[in-house]
DNA sequence: TGATAATCATAAGCATAGATTATGCTATAA
DNA sequence: TTATAGCATAATCTATGCTTATGATTATCA
């Protein structure tokens, strides 16, 4: 080894205190050599330079028992606690290794946070040690949450633009139209787009690239697009629409449940196939931690096993 | 350095995580390099070694702000520790080595030195390698050689004014009236103040409470006190008395040699009953070496095995 | 946009800490 | 006394970790 004298002023590392320790539990030099897998030599030269260093004697050399002077048992002490200390540090990592510990930052929005529960659900039954946060972020926020190392991964629906953030297709959703029970288009099997024009939309006010989509839908048909209200949040519109006072254009996946309970009915538009493909979103090149790779991994297993809407398609 | 590959189980040296926690305090290699006195290349290779060696990169190395992995966090808080610890020891075994090799420097005067010789003894007994240097002052003057942290310690007949000052008695002495043993009155068992009108006193030029005070024993009882002769120092009085010049009021401790061999005869006066104390004298709140708590506490020692004249009285 | 600067990684070479073997010294046992 | 055991010392060798030199990549600025 090669270090300037001049710079390094503590020394003491902890195979010369290792070597000590085994010295000192050994009350021989000669054991110790053995016990360590060295020669006797090694050993007492070891002991020799960290006596130097420290400038103090650690054994009384007058007699042969290896006995430590106070010195020796002060450091003994401390000794023992330092190696102890790096013990529980090498477990430390070696649990994060084995993903017993950790913790995983994610962003979504509110709807995309709906595609996390079933994924996180099973993430969580295999790594229940790992700390998951989801952090609630606006769309157009999530690249920057990324970038900036605030968050391991993000769900979005569309690519990214920056270069360095990777994404991955795992979801494929569509823009449900939904009315309420009493609403006379409720037991239409199908309609089109210019049944709608009479119709009073109730419309999210966060800016989306889908409302752009319908939007320009609409247009190019001709057909008038009402929309009064604005409101938001997604549980504001459902409520909205249940009770009787509109309708809407929801993603599929949040009105699962009030749908198969019958709280709102889903029609098919013919010509609004409007889909949306969710990403996870990470850096490229970053290094993910364990508890991001295990992600990655459950979804691509949803992918694999469910099938249907769950995929697993990188982007580029 | 060479180390058996095969029976070096862990690693993770002192100087590594050194290495490693600048890299993350500085968030980057260069800058680490400079604090560290190395060149960057040489902190590049430390860092990845360590993680090689931990099986797990520390640094997001995607991008260039030395940004930590989880690993790297985990570390990071392991790694702050061993080396506090490590600090911890080489105090612990600095002050030791104080001990063990420090200096005590004492101030004390002609008559109080004499107390210090036995404790002095133990002392050096038990801390040889403890270089004391006892520096003779006037007792007006010793207080100053604390204050001005010249000294540590002071042996002083009288309690210092100064607040700062902590004191503890630690003997017991009196004034001794001795003759020559020629004398007249040398023979005698007990002799009363107005017996000495007529004697010839040798008196100590230098000023001293006790001095006050048996003048003023004197002249209350209304006899006179005859000091022809001054001297300036213990052992001149004591010669000047022994050759049958005078008599004199001299500290029972720096008579006792010559009292047990005969050289003096000490007669008590039954109404100057002049007791002495004296005391150790440090700075208070001062944190006093090894080396001086060691002193008290050998002084400590005297008073609780030898007791007699010894004691051990801390003063408020 | 290309040039410049800054930062980290890699490569080649060298110095030293620490390993080895061989040997000397000293105390205890036979 | 010799023999043995245990630690220290000496001489030698090597892998680690330092250096300098250079290359690759990214940020900065005209």
């Amino acid at each position: 080894m090669y270090r300037s004298k001049l710079h390094q002023v503590y020394a003491m590392d902890l195979f010369q205190l290792e070597t000590f320790l085994t010295v000192a539990r050994e009350g021989s030099f000669s054991r110790a050599a053995k016990k360590l897998f060295r020669t006797q030599p090694a050993v007492s030269q070891m002991v020799r330079k960290l006596e130097d260093e420290i400038g103090e004697p650690l054994f009384d050399r007058s007699s042969r028992d290896g006995i430590l002077t106070d010195a020796g048992r002060v450091l003994q002490d401390y000794a023992q606690k330092l190696l102890n200390m790096r013990g529980e540090a090498l477990l430390a990592l070696d649990e994060l290794k084995q993903m017993h510990k950790g913790k995983l930052a994610v962003a979504a929005n509110e709807f995309t946070c709906l595609y996390l529960l079933p994924v996180l659900d099973e993430f969580r039954r295999l790594y229940p040690m790992i700390k998951v946060a989801v952090q609630r972020s606006l769309a157009s926020r999530i690249s920057d949450e990324l970038l900036s190392h605030n968050v391991e991964l993000g769900v979005l629906t569309f690519r990214p633009e920056d270069p360095v953030l990777k994404s991955i297709v795992v979801y494929r959703d569509e823009l449900a139209f939904v009315v309420p029970p009493r609403h006379p288009l409720a037991s239409a099997q199908r309609v089109r787009i210019r049944q709608l024009g009479a119709e009073c939309f109730v419309a999210h006010n966060v800016p989306s690239p889908y409302r752009q989509k319908v939007l320009e839908t609409f247009r190019k048909r001709k057909v008038p697009l009402n929309m009064p209200v604005e409101l938001p949040t997604i549980e504001a519109i459902k409520k909205f629409v249940a009770s009787g006072n509109g309708v809407a254009l929801i993603p599929a996946i949040c009105v699962e449940t009030e749908v198969s309970r019958g709280d709102l009915v889903r029609i098919p538009v013919s010509e609004l196939a409007l889909e949306r493909k969710l990403r996870l979103v990470y850096r490229k090149n970053a290094s993910l931690s364990h508890a991001a790779r295990a992600f990655l991994k459950v979804a691509e297993t949803f992918a694999n096993q469910k099938g249907g809407r769950y995929l697993f398609q990188p982007e580029r």
